[in-house]
DNA sequence: CTGTTAGCGCCTTCAG
DNA sequence: CTGAAGGCGCTAACAG
């Protein structure tokens, strides 16, 4: 039914071989061999088959991406787009493991289900244990970080700095007038820790420095059933209110936003509201944000693994983004209380 | 460095065959024997070779998934983690071939990159021409449709009934006492057509159903450089104003009514709006909107793709998916004028 | 229930 | 520049 290279080197009177470089390495062969080749190729539907590339050459053309959440997020899908917008046209495919779960994670550790059958890994956006990090290792294979805590055991990484960036939104702030702030953060029932979890810390720290009179508040919001009424009542119950509301990521803050102004708050009036991601459409809405790029993280982190494939080595390999924050419409000033 | 089934087979004892069977057909070998081979796999690290098993079986256990725009909108990322939540766990790994100018849609059916490495082909909500459905045949694998209009040349599709859906959020605005109602669409530079583009003809179709005084208007909004604006500054500028807003989709919904509240109209007193597609978050903000489910969609895909490729045959190779309103915040009753 | 063996389709020396 | 040939790791007869 489908022709192989045997069929195409028959009915182009030349040898497997010929036909298998006027594919991949087309230098080697002579201008008019090829051209002959590759139109019979055309004819006959005749293309590589990748299979067999990846069984010869001993890699398997699949790169590992480990996630804790649905590829949907925001954060996930661009990194996923970022990684996948490089490596697909080197001839590699991403297989996505999702481990959500406390077992999942038992599971995924122990039977390590992709031995072999990975050219790298990805670990994306949640902290893993020592013992698992070696695990990977085990595998022989790159092992590379997006937005992990501890880059210990990886071999490349990229991220931001989830503290700092949450430190230079406070300062923000707190420049601005503001000296009673409130993070919320979402908590679920997951078998991991995250590099947003930095942000609270940064959070915690810059509000520290920033003086005895910046009152902070951290808000938990658990996400079963539903963050976003967990987070309005919250902070409509504060006494004393606060005049600034930083959160996690923008996914939290828009429908917060949303919620507050239906119960009569104006933003920035009432609250100044800054979100963290500068996710898609939150120009459009206008909410101040802490910028930062998934896709060219992804992009990246794509680089490095190549790097590793083909030589075992890259420069600089882990990298730090910088981050950006996006004023916009949802902060304002406020006049600085004057001490008695 | 890395044990093959020789190794293995040595180690334990026994033929390759033995320790491949062990690991695809379990049932085919002694319990004391699998066990051995098993425990002795497990300490030299060793896993089938997915690779080797694909070019053994002629499968290339790839499934190419064609888009016409980024994997990171509602839509396709819940469609692909539909796709990929069944077809992972059979071995399968998804490519995803994003083709989003002219030149690379003439490149893509010419050249056919895919050829031969894909057991399947999906093409997700948008629409080709027959010659190039003719072209993907050519390929020899199922072809598969997730919201496209025409299955002519498809081996089996999902979709939701985009023409009716718009309707219904007509006939429900209609009879709520609508009768100025607008929609809102976006256009773009894009090679296709959408399956979405059946959502304008059925809220025509609707307008014109519902009798002469309903009005109807369309907005056309250029994604470049700015839908949001385009849409915010014509709705303002209706004259006369309409009492109803109908959107192609819950993205663009959303940061309008954002905008539009911050021009001091009020939702649903100046407009009721009615989104498409009951995205992450709609809920939590109260809007309406036509509620589908593409993880869903993506899954019954993926099943019919595995029958399709296991047996060339699948039971009700099409599919369509039932829709529904879901009445929230963002609209409502308007009293009916009385006629002259 | 287990072993032997012939390829699956290609790539890559090595010769010419 | 081109051809011949071994073998990548596995699976599926077939034989026992």
């Amino acid at each position: 039914m489908k022709a192989s290279i045997q069929d195409v080197a028959r009915r182009a009177g030349v040898s497997v071989s010929t036909v298998s470089r006027s594919f991949t390495r087309p230098e080697l062969v002579s201008e008019k061999t090829r051209e002959k080749v590759m139109a019979i190729a055309e004819t006959m539907d005749f293309q590589i088959s990748r299979s067999a590339t990846a069984l010869k050459s001993g890699q398997s053309f699949r790169i590992a991406l480990l996630l804790s959440g649905p590829v949907t997020t925001w954060f996930n899908s661009h990194v996923f787009l970022g990684l996948n917008s490089v490596l697909q046209q080197r001839g590699y495919d991403i297989s996505i493991y999702t481990i959500s779960t406390f077992e999942a994670r038992k599971e995924f550790f122990s039977t390590l289900p992709v031995r072999r059958n990975a050219d790298a890994v990805v670990v994306c956006s949640f902290n893993i244990k020592p013992s698992e990090v070696s695990r990977l290792r085990h595998m022989n294979v790159p092992v590379v970080g997006v937005n992990i805590s501890d880059y210990n055991g990886f071999d490349a990484g990229v991220k931001i700095d989830d503290r700092e960036s949450m430190k230079t939104v406070v300062r923000h702030l707190v420049s601005i007038g503001h000296r009673r702030i409130a993070y919320i953060r979402t908590t679920h029932d997951t078998p991991f820790t995250f590099s947003a979890d930095e942000r609270l810390a940064g959070f915690e720290q810059a509000c520290k420095e920033a003086g005895e009179d910046v009152q902070s508040t951290v808000l938990h919001c658990p996400i079963i059933p539903n963050p976003i009424n967990s987070a309005v009542s919250q902070i409509l119950a504060l006494d004393p209110t606060p005049t600034a509301l930083c959160f996690q990521t923008d996914d939290l803050a828009v429908p917060v936003l949303y919620r507050l102004r239906r119960y009569g708050r104006t933003i920035p009036g009432d609250f100044s509201i800054v979100g963290f991601d500068d996710s898609t459409y939150t120009s459009a809405i206008g909410l101040t944000t802490l910028h930062q790029d998934p896709v060219e993280m992804g992009k990246r982190a794509a680089d490095k693994i190549l790097d590793l494939i083909a030589t075992e080595h890259t420069d600089q390999p882990f990298e730090t983004f910088s981050t950006q924050l996006m004023l916009r419409e949802t902060t304002s000033p406020i006049a600085i209380e004057s001490e008695d």
